[in-house]
DNA sequence: GCCAGCTCATGCGTTTTTGTATAACGCAAA
DNA sequence: TTTGCGTTATACAAAAACGCATGAGCTGGC
């Protein structure tokens, strides 16, 4: 499959077009903004390579020969064709349209993005927002999705990645559960208490752990990897649970619990892949999920 | 007047269509005789040129992006318009067949170019021949003419000229005329013959003085810028004339007249235009007419 | 007839592009 | 897991192209 496309510079068909259409080698220059004589050498080389007299030289205003005026047609469809690229390219990077794909957690994706996107729904009417709720970690670069929102930094560095806010992950529980268990005031009195966790459990423990607690796997009678689900339990009565501070306020009913001793750092991470830095219709969604975050 | 063809370099459009056809920019590379980098780059300054992503590196092979597909069908037209040049060029450079025209003066192309042009009909059927018989200096690089058959180099430096024959003119008469007047012996016995001249006339006397003779304007009662004219005033006895020897062999009836004593040099210049470099049909007529001269 | 203005071709210095070598990376097989 | 072969991106040297200046030639107007 070693087929050469063509055996000639396709720079050198665009001089030898223009100049065609322009009359002259000089007009030709002035029209592709280059010097008369870089025009001369190419359509001299295009000559060489097609093994044909395209012009004749005859003082003043050059000639087309008959070989040229026979392949000035194919030339034209070329140049056609390349400004036909042109225009469409230029409307692909400015339309503000089409589908964008963001992925989340389940939690940002029922509780966060509703109201963005009713927001984005008046800003840009013309493009279609595909929400991809899921925990995994889903690759930018082979587009599964346009814009991922997660709580880590990117390994990838090829990604285009912002960090738009740092928040903090607190201790939660509904007013049901508090007023049938008590309300904890120190970590001791945490030691019966029932948790709702969230996977990868071991994690979990090791991270409220590190901030001075001393919590058994024992003690999480439900372990969800759903944040919905964990939300609910929590919401509903189940037990105790961690969830960052923008989540707790959107859920009725629920209280801190001792929010000055458990502050689990969580950051958010805005993520796009190199199409960002073109795509007006990626950007348009990336922007406004920025500006909603921060 | 001064629209762009196109905002970008049409060499970046051959590597990106070489590209998406082959699947990755390393077999474009190889498929288009660049390096991997180059191609890598070219893609690279076209999606900047066009602003837009055309593909995702995504580790391995690359993906063409929405954009790319969208845009791939007019890059493909360009890419067959410039296969069909090439293509077409090849054929135009290679085909034996087509018009050619040959200039020379009216007695070259009475006399000389019958036998060659019924040869050349064999050789070549394909090749269609326009004889322009004149002696004007046609301006081949107006292409008033392909071929041009003259006694002098031409002083348009970019002309191909080739000596093909140095021949020398010499007095003839006819037979008739010699009877009636006797043979000249020596440069003496012309002071009172009558002679043919050919325009212009004074250069002719010049020329054939500076031979050692003493002839003057009034001994040619006729003259005339036709050399066949010539040539049948000389067969059919009004008087004396200068003709190359390959033209006397070629009338009946004639005898030399001092052939010793008069000898102008008369140099066969075949001459053509730059397209000889190229076009098969022209060069077969030129090495024809070369070898048939020579 | 001669000059002004335009054209194209050529030589030289500089910029841009290309190629070579190398590194980083992903996938497949051992 | 590790090795090997494939891919793409980057650093630097070499080569090619470009622009400027200039020369030569034709055209049209004074």
């Amino acid at each position: 499959m070693s087929w050469q496309t063509s055996p000639f510079d396709w720079n050198q068909a665009r001089a030898f077009l223009t100049t065609a259409e322009a009359g002259s080698m000089s007009a030709a220059a002035r029209s592709l903004g280059l010097t008369q004589p870089t025009l001369s050498r190419q359509v001299a080389a295009l000559e060489e390579a097609l093994g044909v007299v395209l012009f004749d030289r005859v003082g003043r205003s050059l000639a087309i020969t008959p070989t040229g005026i026979e392949l000035l047609d194919q030339f034209r469809t070329m140049g056609e064709a390349a400004a036909s690229i042109a225009l469409a390219a230029s409307g692909q990077s400015q339309a503000i349209e089409g589908q964008v794909c963001i992925t989340a957690s389940d939690a940002l994706a029922a509780y966060f993005l509703p109201p963005i996107l009713m927001c984005l729904k008046d800003l840009a009417p013309g493009i279609e927002i595909e929400v991809l709720a899921s925990n995994d970690i889903r690759d930018l670069r082979r587009r599964e999705a346009d814009i991922a929102i997660r709580h880590a930094r990117p390994d990838q560095p090829e990604l285009i990645a912002k960090l738009v806010r740092t928040s903090s992950a607190h201790f939660y529980a509904a007013t049901s559960y508090l007023d049938r268990h008590g309300r904890p005031e120190t970590a001791a009195d945490l030691a019966d208490a029932t948790f709702v966790g969230f996977a990868p459990v071991e994690r979990l423990i090791a991270g409220l752990n590190s901030c001075g607690l001393a919590l058994t796997r024992a003690q999480f009678k439900v372990v969800t990897d759903n944040g919905v689900v964990a939300g609910e339990l929590i919401r509903q009565g189940f037990g105790i649970g961690v969830m960052p501070k923008e989540f707790a306020v959107l859920l009725p009913g629920l209280e801190p619990v001792l929010p000055d001793l458990v502050a689990l750092p969580v950051p958010f991470w805005l993520t796009t892949h190199r199409e960002l830095l073109t795509s007006r219709r990626i950007r348009v969604v990336y922007d406004l999920l920025a500006e909603a975050f921060s």
